[in-house]
DNA sequence: CTTGACCTTAGATTAAACTCCAAGGTTTAT
DNA sequence: ATAAACCTTGGAGTTTAATCTAAGGTCAAG
């Protein structure tokens, strides 16, 4: 049993936070002491990380209150709904990976593009560097245009 | 050259969002037109797509505009400093991936553990699946302690 | 039996990143 | 030449995710 400032300070985040997700519904300590103080267990604590590398990657905590919802409430769902719920998290997931790839690409070639030398970088041509990788992107989002597609009006 | 309402919607964000960033000194168009209208360049647009990806991927606009003015300011600063610059970055971006590769990790073993048919999800073992995920992880944290250590007093 | 480090609550404040509004100027199409 | 659909500015409002404050209760050590 940790108490509040234990986990966080295990955690690297404050007291604050975690009263913040016990109010938002994503964290609350399994008991409390005799005097009120909130007693964490080790599954809290590891609902916990799974929340802060949720938060680390990019989910918004309501996005991460509704994975969780499902984990709470898996009495009420059916096998296939929950499936769907986290292959569709899944998916999200994947796709960030792929961006993250491609932004890790443009910084190679930035990096690539610089010689590392002492002189002026004025010559690096990092710019272009960025621009040619963007611009393989937009050739190949031209032909298949993913995402949620907006009127052009 | 585009005004701001296009390269907003080619972009799929608002004009509005499109003031923000000038005014946070992320991208401002390369001219105004005789009226005042703010006309962007095909290098506006690369360098608004850029963002919008660094965005997308989990950096902060502080994080991005650091990355920009590299590029900007690059008469002035060594060849050495700007591949540091780049190459601390991409060690943040391979970090980030990491990360994300475990959480898809959890979420894969939660779909794994769920049968997907049309039961209920009860005997699903979902937070098994995350705990024993996490349990991996704590492992080989204690090891490797990585991030900046904190003092417990 | 008090000092200091912890904990409790409710509510105010902050920071980032938009998002909206009002009042007015510009363009384009009919 | 006028309506619709753009654009301009400055400034106010919103959302998310904390973070801080005030006023007080708890607990282990000396």
């Amino acid at each position: 049993m940790y108490r509040i400032g234990e986990l966080a300070s295990q955690c690297d985040i404050k007291a604050d936070t975690l009263r913040f997700y016990e109010k938002h519904g994503l964290l609350a300590p399994s008991s409390r002491s005799g005097s009120g103080y909130r007693l964490y267990t080790k599954d809290d604590a590891s609902r916990l990380r799974f929340i802060l590398r949720a938060k680390a990657v990019g989910f918004t905590l309501n996005e991460i209150s509704e994975l969780l919802s499902i984990e709470l409430d898996k009495a009420n769902w059916a096998c296939a709904d929950v499936k769907g719920m986290v292959d569709n998290k899944l998916e999200q997931v994947t796709a960030k990976i792929a961006e993250l790839t491609q932004f890790a690409n443009s910084l190679q070639s930035l990096s690539n593009a610089c010689c590392g030398g002492p002189d002026s970088a004025e010559h690096c041509s990092i710019l272009e560097a960025l621009e040619s990788e963007d611009k393989q992107l937009s050739a190949k989002n031209e032909t298949s245009h993913k995402g949620h597609h907006h009127a052009v009006k």
